[in-house]
DNA sequence: GTCTATACCCTGATAGAC
DNA sequence: GTCTATCAGGGTATAGAC
Protein backbone atom coordinates (compact mmCIF):
# COMPACT_ATOMS: atom_id res chain seq x y z
CA UNK A 1 0.00 0.00 0.00
CA UNK A 2 1.67 3.33 -1.01
CA UNK A 3 1.77 5.85 1.29
CA UNK A 4 1.28 9.01 -1.01
CA UNK A 5 -2.41 9.47 0.16
CA UNK A 6 -3.10 12.81 1.93
CA UNK A 7 -1.35 15.70 3.30
CA UNK A 8 0.90 12.81 5.50
CA UNK A 9 3.38 12.15 2.28
CA UNK A 10 4.33 16.22 2.38
CA UNK A 11 7.61 16.26 3.88
CA UNK A 12 7.66 18.67 6.92
CA UNK A 13 9.25 21.47 4.95
CA UNK A 14 6.04 21.91 2.56
CA UNK A 15 3.57 21.23 5.99
CA UNK A 16 5.57 24.03 7.78
CA UNK A 17 4.62 26.29 4.75
CA UNK A 18 1.09 25.28 4.57
CA UNK A 19 0.54 25.67 8.19
CA UNK A 20 1.81 29.43 8.14
CA UNK A 21 -0.22 29.97 5.28
CA UNK A 22 -3.32 28.62 7.10
CA UNK A 23 -3.00 30.27 10.22
CA UNK A 24 -1.84 33.25 8.70
CA UNK A 25 -4.41 33.83 6.91
CA UNK A 26 -7.19 32.85 9.90
CA UNK A 27 -5.35 35.02 12.62
CA UNK A 28 -3.10 37.16 11.34
CA UNK A 29 0.62 37.24 11.09
CA UNK A 30 1.23 38.95 14.56
CA UNK A 31 -1.40 37.20 16.16
CA UNK A 32 -0.08 33.36 15.41
CA UNK A 33 2.87 31.48 17.61
CA UNK A 34 5.37 29.73 16.07
CA UNK A 35 3.93 27.20 18.63
CA UNK A 36 0.65 27.05 17.07
CA UNK A 37 2.57 26.71 13.68
CA UNK A 38 4.72 23.53 15.48
CA UNK A 39 1.14 22.16 16.57
CA UNK A 40 -0.71 22.32 13.14
CA UNK A 41 2.05 20.93 11.34
CA UNK A 42 2.63 18.46 14.54
CA UNK A 43 5.97 18.72 15.63
CA UNK A 44 7.75 20.78 18.14
CA UNK A 45 8.90 24.09 18.07
CA UNK A 46 12.33 23.68 17.49
CA UNK A 47 12.03 21.66 14.80
CA UNK A 48 10.42 24.83 12.48
CA UNK A 49 13.99 26.22 13.02
CA UNK A 50 15.34 23.45 10.24
CA UNK A 51 12.94 25.18 7.64
CA UNK A 52 13.02 28.77 8.36
CA UNK A 53 15.71 31.14 10.21
CA UNK A 54 12.74 32.75 11.81
CA UNK A 55 9.55 33.77 11.48
CA UNK A 56 9.75 36.66 9.31
CA UNK A 57 11.38 34.98 6.90
CA UNK A 58 7.91 32.72 7.06
CA UNK A 59 5.76 35.68 6.20
CA UNK A 60 8.19 36.95 3.38
CA UNK A 61 8.51 33.51 1.59
CA UNK A 62 5.16 32.98 1.49
CA UNK A 63 4.23 36.27 0.03
CA UNK A 64 7.18 36.50 -2.20
CA UNK A 65 5.84 32.83 -3.73
CA UNK A 66 2.49 34.19 -4.06
CA UNK A 67 3.45 36.91 -5.79
CA UNK A 68 6.18 35.69 -8.53
CA UNK A 69 3.19 32.85 -9.04
CA UNK A 70 0.80 34.82 -9.68
CA UNK A 71 2.83 37.38 -12.45
CA UNK A 72 4.27 34.18 -13.90
CA UNK A 73 0.89 32.51 -14.51
CA UNK A 74 -0.57 35.96 -15.73
CA UNK A 75 2.29 36.46 -17.91
CA UNK A 76 2.12 32.78 -19.26
CA UNK A 77 -1.14 33.21 -19.97
CA UNK A 78 -1.42 36.54 -21.92
CA UNK A 79 -1.54 36.01 -25.47
CA UNK A 80 -0.68 38.88 -28.59
CA UNK A 81 -3.97 40.33 -28.97
CA UNK A 82 -5.91 43.74 -29.15
CA UNK A 83 -6.44 45.60 -25.90
CA UNK A 84 -10.56 44.71 -25.29
CA UNK A 85 -9.50 41.41 -25.67
CA UNK A 86 -6.34 41.28 -23.32
CA UNK A 87 -8.04 43.29 -20.77
CA UNK A 88 -10.47 40.17 -20.45
CA UNK A 89 -7.57 37.92 -19.96
CA UNK A 90 -6.41 39.85 -17.50
CA UNK A 91 -9.55 39.70 -15.22
CA UNK A 92 -10.44 36.21 -15.71
CA UNK A 93 -6.58 35.34 -15.25
CA UNK A 94 -6.78 37.41 -12.15
CA UNK A 95 -10.10 36.09 -10.64
CA UNK A 96 -9.51 32.66 -11.33
CA UNK A 97 -6.14 32.62 -9.42
CA UNK A 98 -7.37 34.82 -6.88
CA UNK A 99 -10.17 32.31 -6.42
CA UNK A 100 -8.23 29.19 -5.94
CA UNK A 101 -5.40 30.77 -3.61
CA UNK A 102 -7.67 32.93 -1.61
CA UNK A 103 -5.34 32.21 1.31
CA UNK A 104 -1.97 33.38 -0.01
CA UNK A 105 -3.77 36.51 -2.02
CA UNK A 106 -5.61 37.40 1.14
CA UNK A 107 -2.04 37.38 3.58
CA UNK A 108 -0.51 39.50 0.41
CA UNK A 109 -2.89 42.00 0.74
CA UNK A 110 -2.99 42.00 4.52
CA UNK A 111 0.44 41.48 6.08
CA UNK A 112 2.31 44.19 4.12
CA UNK A 113 2.56 46.31 7.22
CA UNK A 114 4.04 42.94 8.90
CA UNK A 115 7.05 42.82 6.59
CA UNK A 116 10.38 44.21 7.22
CA UNK A 117 11.63 47.28 5.45
CA UNK A 118 13.99 45.25 3.54
CA UNK A 119 11.63 42.57 2.82
CA UNK A 120 8.49 45.29 2.29
CA UNK A 121 10.66 46.93 -0.50
CA UNK A 122 11.01 43.45 -2.60
CA UNK A 123 7.31 42.68 -1.97
CA UNK A 124 6.31 46.31 -3.12
CA UNK A 125 8.59 45.67 -6.37
CA UNK A 126 6.99 42.38 -7.49
CA UNK A 127 3.38 43.97 -6.73
CA UNK A 128 3.98 47.31 -8.67
CA UNK A 129 5.16 45.34 -11.81
CA UNK A 130 1.60 43.40 -11.14
CA UNK A 131 -0.42 46.75 -11.46
CA UNK A 132 1.75 47.69 -14.08
CA UNK A 133 0.56 44.91 -15.93
CA UNK A 134 -2.82 46.16 -16.30
CA UNK A 135 -2.38 49.83 -16.65
CA UNK A 136 -0.12 49.13 -19.52
CA UNK A 137 -3.11 47.40 -21.26
CA UNK A 138 -5.38 50.67 -20.66
CA UNK A 139 -2.94 52.74 -21.76
CA UNK A 140 -2.35 50.86 -24.61
CA UNK A 141 -6.31 50.68 -25.47
CA UNK A 142 -6.67 54.43 -24.63
CA UNK A 143 -3.98 55.45 -26.95
CA UNK A 144 -5.99 52.84 -29.43
CA UNK A 145 -9.22 54.93 -29.08
CA UNK A 146 -10.77 51.68 -27.97
CA UNK A 147 -11.04 52.59 -24.49
CA UNK A 148 -12.50 55.90 -23.18
CA UNK A 149 -11.18 56.57 -19.71
CA UNK A 150 -10.69 59.97 -17.94
CA UNK A 151 -7.42 58.79 -15.98
CA UNK A 152 -5.66 55.01 -16.74
CA UNK A 153 -4.16 55.19 -13.25
CA UNK A 154 -7.13 55.69 -11.10
CA UNK A 155 -9.11 53.62 -13.59
CA UNK A 156 -6.42 50.72 -13.12
CA UNK A 157 -6.65 51.46 -9.30
CA UNK A 158 -10.60 51.04 -9.07
CA UNK A 159 -10.24 47.92 -11.59
CA UNK A 160 -7.85 46.56 -9.00
CA UNK A 161 -9.79 47.29 -5.75
CA UNK A 162 -13.34 46.38 -7.37
CA UNK A 163 -11.55 42.37 -7.92
CA UNK A 164 -9.92 42.25 -4.61
CA UNK A 165 -13.11 42.79 -3.10
CA UNK A 166 -14.30 39.22 -4.32
CA UNK A 167 -11.84 37.24 -2.29
CA UNK A 168 -13.89 38.96 0.91
CA UNK A 169 -16.57 37.07 0.52
CA UNK A 170 -16.19 34.64 -2.72
CA UNK A 171 -16.37 31.08 -0.23
CA UNK A 172 -17.62 28.72 -3.66
CA UNK A 173 -20.74 27.97 -1.87
CA UNK A 174 -23.24 31.47 -2.45
CA UNK A 175 -25.69 32.26 -5.18
CA UNK A 176 -23.39 32.22 -8.03
CA UNK A 177 -20.52 30.45 -9.73
CA UNK A 178 -17.31 31.11 -9.76
CA UNK A 179 -17.58 31.47 -13.80
CA UNK A 180 -20.93 33.61 -13.55
CA UNK A 181 -18.75 35.94 -10.93
CA UNK A 182 -16.16 35.84 -13.38
CA UNK A 183 -18.64 37.44 -16.14
CA UNK A 184 -20.43 39.67 -13.91
CA UNK A 185 -17.11 41.26 -13.17
CA UNK A 186 -15.36 41.20 -17.01
CA UNK A 187 -18.60 43.21 -17.83
CA UNK A 188 -18.54 45.56 -15.47
CA UNK A 189 -14.57 46.26 -16.36
CA UNK A 190 -15.85 46.79 -19.92
CA UNK A 191 -18.28 49.54 -18.53
CA UNK A 192 -16.25 51.35 -16.75
CA UNK A 193 -13.22 51.29 -19.84
CA UNK A 194 -15.96 53.04 -21.88
CA UNK A 195 -16.18 50.05 -24.07
CA UNK A 196 -19.91 49.89 -25.49
CA UNK A 197 -21.75 47.04 -24.93
CA UNK A 198 -22.08 44.10 -27.07
CA UNK A 199 -25.43 42.90 -28.36
CA UNK A 200 -25.50 39.39 -29.33
CA UNK B 1 -3.45 82.57 29.23
CA UNK B 2 -6.17 80.02 28.46
CA UNK B 3 -4.05 76.13 28.35
CA UNK B 4 -6.83 75.25 26.02
CA UNK B 5 -4.80 74.84 22.79
CA UNK B 6 -3.43 71.74 21.27
CA UNK B 7 -3.98 68.17 22.24
CA UNK B 8 -2.69 68.68 25.75
CA UNK B 9 -6.68 70.04 26.56
CA UNK B 10 -7.78 66.51 25.94
CA UNK B 11 -8.66 64.39 29.20
CA UNK B 12 -6.84 61.03 29.41
CA UNK B 13 -10.18 59.04 27.95
CA UNK B 14 -10.33 60.72 24.85
CA UNK B 15 -6.40 60.68 24.43
CA UNK B 16 -6.16 56.87 25.04
CA UNK B 17 -8.50 56.26 22.69
CA UNK B 18 -6.53 58.62 20.01
CA UNK B 19 -3.35 57.06 21.01
CA UNK B 20 -5.07 53.32 19.85
CA UNK B 21 -6.77 54.78 16.92
CA UNK B 22 -3.53 55.94 15.92
CA UNK B 23 -1.44 52.93 16.84
CA UNK B 24 -3.90 50.10 15.74
CA UNK B 25 -3.93 51.39 12.23
CA UNK B 26 -0.44 52.07 11.68
CA UNK B 27 1.08 48.14 12.86
CA UNK B 28 -2.31 46.57 13.63
CA UNK B 29 -4.30 45.27 16.87
CA UNK B 30 -2.50 42.33 17.63
CA UNK B 31 0.93 43.69 17.06
CA UNK B 32 0.65 47.16 19.64
CA UNK B 33 1.03 46.83 23.02
CA UNK B 34 -1.33 48.29 26.46
CA UNK B 35 2.57 49.65 27.03
CA UNK B 36 3.02 50.75 23.47
CA UNK B 37 -0.18 53.22 24.15
CA UNK B 38 0.27 54.10 27.17
CA UNK B 39 3.41 55.26 26.15
CA UNK B 40 1.88 57.34 23.36
CA UNK B 41 -0.68 58.77 25.84
CA UNK B 42 2.22 59.71 28.43
CA UNK B 43 0.50 57.55 31.04
CA UNK B 44 1.81 54.05 32.71
CA UNK B 45 -0.08 50.82 31.66
CA UNK B 46 -2.26 50.97 35.01
CA UNK B 47 -4.09 54.25 33.89
CA UNK B 48 -5.67 52.93 30.81
CA UNK B 49 -7.91 50.57 32.69
CA UNK B 50 -9.73 53.28 34.39
CA UNK B 51 -11.20 54.12 30.60
CA UNK B 52 -11.20 50.31 29.21
CA UNK B 53 -12.12 47.66 30.71
CA UNK B 54 -9.46 45.73 28.65
CA UNK B 55 -8.10 46.15 25.00
CA UNK B 56 -10.68 43.58 23.28
CA UNK B 57 -13.24 46.57 24.17
CA UNK B 58 -11.08 49.33 22.97
CA UNK B 59 -10.91 47.93 19.66
CA UNK B 60 -14.65 47.67 19.71
CA UNK B 61 -15.06 50.75 20.76
CA UNK B 62 -13.50 52.19 18.18
CA UNK B 63 -14.85 50.44 14.95
CA UNK B 64 -18.65 50.71 16.72
CA UNK B 65 -18.01 55.02 16.77
CA UNK B 66 -16.60 54.33 13.18
CA UNK B 67 -19.46 52.76 11.89
CA UNK B 68 -22.77 54.52 13.87
CA UNK B 69 -20.58 57.98 12.88
CA UNK B 70 -20.61 56.98 8.96
CA UNK B 71 -24.09 55.76 9.09
CA UNK B 72 -25.53 58.68 10.83
CA UNK B 73 -23.66 60.67 8.52
CA UNK B 74 -24.79 59.40 5.64
CA UNK B 75 -28.51 59.43 6.88
CA UNK B 76 -28.34 62.67 7.50
CA UNK B 77 -27.26 63.82 4.13
CA UNK B 78 -28.83 61.98 1.48
CA UNK B 79 -32.04 63.71 0.16
CA UNK B 80 -35.06 62.19 -0.87
CA UNK B 81 -34.06 62.47 -4.61
CA UNK B 82 -33.82 60.23 -7.99
CA UNK B 83 -31.66 57.15 -7.83
CA UNK B 84 -28.99 58.75 -10.28
CA UNK B 85 -28.82 61.56 -7.97
CA UNK B 86 -28.62 59.94 -4.90
CA UNK B 87 -25.88 57.34 -5.87
CA UNK B 88 -23.79 60.35 -6.99
CA UNK B 89 -24.57 61.51 -3.11
CA UNK B 90 -23.63 58.17 -1.95
CA UNK B 91 -20.21 58.46 -3.70
CA UNK B 92 -19.31 61.38 -2.65
CA UNK B 93 -20.32 61.55 1.32
CA UNK B 94 -18.88 57.72 1.37
CA UNK B 95 -15.72 59.28 -0.14
CA UNK B 96 -15.13 62.36 1.92
CA UNK B 97 -16.00 60.13 4.95
CA UNK B 98 -13.24 57.53 4.13
CA UNK B 99 -10.43 60.15 3.74
CA UNK B 100 -10.98 62.48 5.95
CA UNK B 101 -11.41 59.38 8.61
CA UNK B 102 -8.87 57.07 7.25
CA UNK B 103 -7.30 55.48 10.40
CA UNK B 104 -10.79 54.37 11.73
CA UNK B 105 -11.84 53.30 7.89
CA UNK B 106 -8.89 51.51 7.64
CA UNK B 107 -9.13 49.70 11.22
CA UNK B 108 -12.80 48.59 10.42
CA UNK B 109 -11.75 46.70 7.25
CA UNK B 110 -8.35 45.19 8.87
CA UNK B 111 -9.26 44.27 12.35
CA UNK B 112 -12.42 42.18 11.68
CA UNK B 113 -10.62 39.06 12.55
CA UNK B 114 -9.16 40.16 16.17
CA UNK B 115 -12.66 41.21 17.37
CA UNK B 116 -14.28 38.25 19.85
CA UNK B 117 -17.17 36.61 18.49
CA UNK B 118 -19.98 38.66 19.94
CA UNK B 119 -18.19 41.72 18.96
CA UNK B 120 -17.84 40.86 15.72
CA UNK B 121 -21.27 39.85 15.81
CA UNK B 122 -22.49 43.29 16.38
CA UNK B 123 -20.42 45.40 14.07
CA UNK B 124 -21.32 42.79 11.09
CA UNK B 125 -24.77 43.86 11.53
CA UNK B 126 -23.67 47.57 11.39
CA UNK B 127 -21.83 46.89 8.33
CA UNK B 128 -24.54 45.49 6.80
CA UNK B 129 -26.97 47.99 7.00
CA UNK B 130 -24.71 50.43 5.73
CA UNK B 131 -24.16 47.71 2.63
CA UNK B 132 -27.48 47.95 1.91
CA UNK B 133 -28.26 51.25 1.98
CA UNK B 134 -26.28 51.57 -1.28
CA UNK B 135 -27.90 48.17 -2.50
CA UNK B 136 -30.59 49.50 -2.16
CA UNK B 137 -29.99 52.24 -4.29
CA UNK B 138 -29.08 50.46 -7.10
CA UNK B 139 -32.46 48.15 -6.55
CA UNK B 140 -34.68 50.96 -6.84
CA UNK B 141 -32.55 52.41 -9.73
CA UNK B 142 -32.98 49.36 -11.41
CA UNK B 143 -36.77 49.08 -11.03
CA UNK B 144 -37.21 52.89 -12.49
CA UNK B 145 -35.06 51.39 -15.39
CA UNK B 146 -32.73 54.30 -14.75
CA UNK B 147 -29.96 52.04 -14.27
CA UNK B 148 -29.18 48.40 -15.99
CA UNK B 149 -27.41 46.59 -13.93
CA UNK B 150 -27.26 42.53 -14.73
CA UNK B 151 -26.64 41.71 -10.51
CA UNK B 152 -27.55 44.39 -8.07
CA UNK B 153 -26.03 42.65 -4.99
CA UNK B 154 -22.56 42.43 -7.04
CA UNK B 155 -22.51 45.62 -8.32
CA UNK B 156 -23.28 47.13 -4.88
CA UNK B 157 -19.98 44.42 -3.77
CA UNK B 158 -17.72 45.65 -6.99
CA UNK B 159 -18.87 49.25 -6.11
CA UNK B 160 -18.13 49.12 -2.63
CA UNK B 161 -14.78 47.35 -3.35
CA UNK B 162 -13.80 50.36 -5.37
CA UNK B 163 -13.93 53.01 -3.41
CA UNK B 164 -12.24 51.18 -0.29
CA UNK B 165 -9.30 50.45 -2.25
CA UNK B 166 -8.77 54.63 -2.57
CA UNK B 167 -7.81 54.72 1.41
CA UNK B 168 -4.93 52.63 1.01
CA UNK B 169 -3.10 55.02 -1.67
CA UNK B 170 -4.45 58.92 -1.13
CA UNK B 171 -2.47 60.73 0.99
CA UNK B 172 -3.62 64.13 -0.08
CA UNK B 173 -0.05 64.52 -1.47
CA UNK B 174 -0.71 62.83 -4.75
CA UNK B 175 -1.45 64.43 -7.86
CA UNK B 176 -5.07 64.59 -8.01
CA UNK B 177 -6.97 66.61 -5.05
CA UNK B 178 -9.89 65.09 -3.30
CA UNK B 179 -12.60 66.28 -5.46
CA UNK B 180 -10.85 65.31 -8.54
CA UNK B 181 -10.90 61.93 -7.46
CA UNK B 182 -14.45 62.07 -6.37
CA UNK B 183 -15.36 63.14 -9.33
CA UNK B 184 -13.58 60.39 -11.05
CA UNK B 185 -15.18 57.83 -8.90
CA UNK B 186 -18.59 59.44 -9.70
CA UNK B 187 -18.14 59.04 -13.00
CA UNK B 188 -17.13 55.16 -13.04
CA UNK B 189 -19.76 54.63 -11.04
CA UNK B 190 -22.22 55.79 -13.18
CA UNK B 191 -20.61 53.75 -16.05
CA UNK B 192 -20.64 50.96 -13.81
CA UNK B 193 -24.42 51.24 -13.84
CA UNK B 194 -25.11 51.72 -17.08
CA UNK B 195 -26.01 55.38 -17.08
CA UNK B 196 -25.29 56.64 -20.00
CA UNK B 197 -22.64 59.61 -20.10
CA UNK B 198 -24.19 62.90 -20.27
CA UNK B 199 -22.87 65.59 -22.60
CA UNK B 200 -21.99 69.22 -21.34
C1' DG C 1 -6.53 59.22 38.61
C1' DT C 2 -2.01 57.87 38.40
C1' DC C 3 1.77 55.53 40.12
C1' DT C 4 4.82 51.36 41.23
C1' DA C 5 5.16 46.66 41.72
C1' DT C 6 3.99 42.34 40.52
C1' DA C 7 1.50 37.97 39.11
C1' DC C 8 1.41 34.84 35.64
C1' DC C 9 1.70 33.40 31.06
C1' DC C 10 3.41 33.41 26.38
C1' DT C 11 6.86 35.01 22.95
C1' DG C 12 10.80 34.00 19.45
C1' DA C 13 14.82 31.77 19.32
C1' DT C 14 18.83 28.65 20.80
C1' DA C 15 21.66 24.58 22.76
C1' DG C 16 22.60 20.08 23.14
C1' DA C 17 20.89 15.15 23.78
C1' DC C 18 19.32 11.49 20.92
C1' DG D 1 15.66 15.95 11.98
C1' DT D 2 13.36 16.08 16.08
C1' DC D 3 13.10 16.47 20.91
C1' DT D 4 13.44 18.66 25.59
C1' DA D 5 14.90 22.30 28.24
C1' DT D 6 15.90 26.86 28.71
C1' DC D 7 16.76 31.95 28.08
C1' DA D 8 15.63 36.75 28.24
C1' DG D 9 12.13 39.59 27.37
C1' DG D 10 7.49 41.25 26.77
C1' DG D 11 2.31 40.29 26.98
C1' DT D 12 -2.34 41.61 29.67
C1' DA D 13 -4.22 42.67 33.67
C1' DT D 14 -4.51 43.61 38.78
C1' DA D 15 -3.46 45.39 43.69
C1' DG D 16 -2.60 48.78 46.71
C1' DA D 17 0.03 53.16 47.92
C1' DC D 18 -0.43 58.01 47.24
Amino acid sequence: MARTSGSHALKTGPKVRLAALKLFALYGYAAVSMRQIAAEVGVQVGALYNYTPDKQSLLYDLMHTHLTDLLQTWRSQKTDTAPEELVLQFVTCHLNYHLDKSEAVFIAYMELRNLSELNFAKIETLRKSYELELESIITAGQRACIFSVEDPKITSFAILGMLKEVGTWFDGEGRLTKDEIIALYRDLVLRMLGVPASKP
